[in-house]
DNA sequence: TTCATATTCAACCTTTTGGTTGACGATCCG
DNA sequence: CGGATCGTCAACCAAAAGGTTGAATATGAA
């Protein structure tokens, strides 16, 4: 079973999918609009945006034929929490981060270590 | 060109380089006691630590026949920076996020859409 | 009904990613 | 010196990622 984390990185690491991203920042689009600026085919953004939904980035309703799409915004609150465990950032919440480093590493992803020493704090 | 943050993301899109990273937290290690963990061979687990380098997530640094591995904390600045423009965060500083898109934007990405409307804000 | 629009699906292709193994260069130790 | 250890390199491989095109499905409008 894959992180959450996995999918959310993995479908931040393409600069189109965060420029998709950037553009929903100002307002909800549907998917030929998210698509138009893109030099790429159609198809190719909504796998884009199909992508950002399962990593529930942003979400997509369908009203008639158009498939409207919006940010998601509490997703990127595990990313934040992750992140600030390792920058020597003011906001630092480590009781937040302790916590879900549990969760992550008690999701028996494949590529973890087989040995969790390092594991208990 | 690729983007920083194309590089940074990516690296933390694999689960391996994340429990990497988190056992860096706890101290700077040798590159074979890095790999001791995983069910994987020690020149995989050299290339992870490649790609973090890449990222600049860690820095690597040879004394003798071993190479210490440690965490760049800095790097994860222009991540926290990036998702908080998403989030409903307290900590949110737009000034600095719009300082960020723009040199983010103006990186020459190919995955850049070639019309940067919803960009002037 | 018929036509146009909105979006996805399916098949396909190329490049990248994440892993393997074996050989190699560098360094420490006896 | 000779042998063990540390780490990378090179060649290779399978699977995943990111794109294409053309056909299919829904819905809206005339």
């Amino acid at each position: 079973m894959k992180s959450d984390l996995d999918a959310i990185f993995a479908a931040l690491a393409d600069p189109t999918r965060r420029a998709i991203m950037m553009m929903l920042l100002e307002d909800d689009m549907a998917v030929t609009d998210v698509a138009q600026p893109f030099e790429m085919s159609l198809a190719a953004v909504s796998k884009h945006l199909t992508i950002l939904t399962r990593a529930r980035l942003i979400t997509q309703e369908k009203r008639g034929r158009v498939k409207w799409c919006k940010l998601e915004p509490d997703a990127t609150r595990a990313v934040t929490i992750w992140m600030q465990g390792f920058g020597q950032f003011e906001a630092l919440d480590l009781d937040a981060f302790e916590r879900f480093l549990k969760r992550e590493l008690g999701s028996g992803d494949s590529g973890q270590p087989k040995d969790d020493d390092y594991n208990d704090d």
